[in-house]
RNA sequence: GCGCCCGUAGCUCAGUUGGAUAGAGCAACGGCCUUCUAAGCCGUGGGUCGCAGGUUCGAAUCCUGCCGGGCGUGCCA
């Protein structure tokens, strides 16, 4: 619809143009916009204002002149020019419910686009590194970036989820000390506990476990632990092997799939980190200083240069990074999304300075990074700590046991990711009206509802089957609920294209709340068949859309509450 | 100190990338169930868009400087 008046509007400006009110060699773009208030018509378009300066004309006038010369079209009432230059498309009501055709027929497949051309694009997130359960953070992390990765795919990218973790580092030999100091009995409380060793609870189940002899088994490995207090290697692998299958199951619990798990060890094992040393060292971009060796990421806008490989003859974690992103250049990602949370937010300049280093053709700004803040977590008013290190504990799982997983991705997702976001416990698990989720949901259960009401009846509706005259739908509510159904494609090409899954909570919420009030004001279920199948043929599309919208964000649609 | 992010109604947040009189939800107050689910609807009140300048036809949005909060500033990740 939007599109029509685009294209009627880009046909009066090139009339414009041939005629010489405007200059022919520059290119006038319409943005066509929505309307906030009815009166200024459906859609609006400021082109006049913009262009006024290039028609050397006040921009009422230019508007004139555009609106003679815009062609007839069946699908505009009546075009007005207000304000400053604004001009006003007022659409007939009979286009405006063109679109219940469209959604009953496109079904799922109604909002979807083709802009990414089967484009391939990788998506890094969550990445916890395997020394504890997946906290809220990591929460976020996988709402953001799984609602993200269907976002995309539902724009026509082929998108691969890839889950990245570090099993080599300093953390993981920490962590294998933790656990082997539970093994001997230790506490934190002792004088001996390792310094900057892990806290929490979950290390005694795994000390237990690794006492007891248990076999785990993740989605990339199987361990059997030897209960040997003393094989440091054995503890270590069997510490992530039991961490990575609880991650495992926070994920399963959360519906979320990765395509790829890669493990940072491969990088050892195949001779990569080694190689990305030796080929920045041959570009001449590395120093010996203090017996380490240093990086000048500074010759790339860093701020000082980085230790890539420590005293100890050890690497930092930068430089493996370095090397995985070159990896995933080499498997022929032209874009890579890394989601992370913004505590990270340093690595971004250090990662992309190594790869201009290495000399190897990668664009200057990849990879791309969606960084979300952090999340505070409250609790009858209170905050409730996070900290790993320290132990005390809100864990994903926890909180998908409390208050369920769809609420819990809604509301992880529901706000923009550079602001921080406050998840009150509370607020998510009270199943009232003050909850969005339960809100939309209700909205189609509603419709669900109907509709069995409809069969008790004895009357048989296909699940999109539009029957009835959409001509007798003349309520103001709806045709804006069908104006608000148009957008839905906008939407989604919008939210992917700008990386914002935060959009379709809103957009959701909004729609339902439309349907609630027209539900209440105006039944469906009435005597003149007609005008009843014309808005059962509105209540489908509108379930149509909400179903197609909550599942981009990985939330159930229920037939009944 | 320096770098990144944020600051919008009492609270939690939107604001279509510079457009028209800044919007929702919750909370407060007042109404609506012989009705297709009241997990719902209707109405009322509530604002110096952190502050001060600048850019232009036009700024919550862009630029500069302050103030306040978060994160980072490890040979941790």
């Amino acid at each position: 619809m939007k599109d029509t008046v685009t294209e009627l509007l880009s046909s009066a400006l090139a009339t414009l143009q041939s005629e010489g009110t405007l200059p022919a060699e520059q290119t006038f773009s319409p943005q066509v916009g929505n309307t906030k208030d009815k009166s200024h018509g459906d859609y609006a378009c400021n082109i006049a204002l913009v262009a006024a300066k290039a028609a050397g004309c006040a921009p009422r006038q230019l508007a004139e002149a555009l609106v003679e010369r815009l062609p007839q079209s069946r699908a505009v009432d009546k075009v007005e020019i207000a304000g400053p230059g604004f001009i006003n498309f007022f659409m007939s009501t009979a286009s405006a419910f063109s679109v219940v055709e469209t959604i009953l027929e496109q079904a799922g497949e109604y909002g979807r686009n083709q802009n990414g051309k089967g484009e391939s694009v990788q998506v890094e997130f969550v990445s916890a590194n395997p020394t504890g359960p997946l906290h809220v953070g990591h929460g976020r992390g996988a709402a953001i970036g799984d609602c993200l990765c269907r976002l995309l795919e539902a724009s026509g990218y082929n998108v691969t989820r890839e889950f990245y973790y570090n099993d080599a580092g300093a953390q993981i030999n920490n962590l294998a000390l933790s656990v082997q100091a539970r093994v001997k009995g230790l506490t934190p409380d002792d004088s001996n506990w390792p310094a900057d060793g892990y806290r929490g609870d979950y290390i005694v189940d795994v000390a237990k476990a690794y006492l007891a002899g248990n076999t785990v088994t993740a989605d990339d490995r199987e361990v059997t632990a030897k209960a040997d207090a003393d094989d440091l290697d054995a503890i270590r692998e069997f510490a992530v092997a039991y961490l990575r299958r609880e991650q495992d199951l926070d994920l399963k619990a959360f519906g979320v799939e990765f395509d790829v798990y890669f493990l940072e060890s491969s990088l050892y094992q195949e001779g990569k980190v080694e190689a990305t040393v030796e080929r920045l060292t041959a570009n001449g971009y590395t120093y010996e200083q203090d017996s380490a060796l240093w990086l000048r990421t500074t010759e790339f806008g860093d701020d000082k240069d980085r230790v890539m490989r420590k005293k100890d003859g050890g690497y930092t974690y930068f430089l493996p990074d370095v090397a995985y992103h070159l990896d995933k250049w080499q498997r022929g990602f032209t874009t890579v999304i890394n989601e992370q949370g913004a505590d990270h937010h340093s690595t971004v300049t250090r990662v992309r300075a190594g790869l201009q280093a290495l000399k190897a053709d990668i664009p200057q700004g990849w990879p791309d990074y969606v960084l979300h803040q952090m999340v505070m977590v409250t609790r009858s008013g209170q905050e409730v700590k996070i900290s790993k290190r320290a132990g005390s504990y809100v864990t994903l799982r926890d909180l998908i046991d409390e208050v369920g997983r769809d609420a819990t991705r809604f509301f992880l997702a529901a706000r923009r990711v550079d602001s921080q976001l406050t998840f009150d416990i509370d607020l998510a698990r009270s199943q009232t009206n003050e909850n969005p989720v339960y809100y939309i949901q209700y909205a189609h259960a509603r419709i669900c509802s109907v509709l069995r009401k409809l069969a008790a009846d004895g009357v048989e509706r296909g699940r999109n089957q539009c029957q009835g005259d959409l001509a007798r739908l003349t309520l103001d509510e709806e045709k804006e609920l069908a104006n608000q159904l148009a957008r839905y494609p906008e939407l989604i090409a919008n939210s992917a294209a700008t990386r914002e899954p935060h959009h379709l909570t809103h957009y959701l919420r909004d729609l339902a709340g439309q349907f609630h009030t027209y539900y209440n004001a105006h039944k469906a279920l009435v005597e003149d068949v007609e005008l009843r199948d014309a808005r059962l043929s509105l209540y489908l599309a509108i379930r149509q859309v909400i179903a197609n919208g909550l599942e981009l964000l990985g939330v159930s649609a229920p037939e009944e509450m």
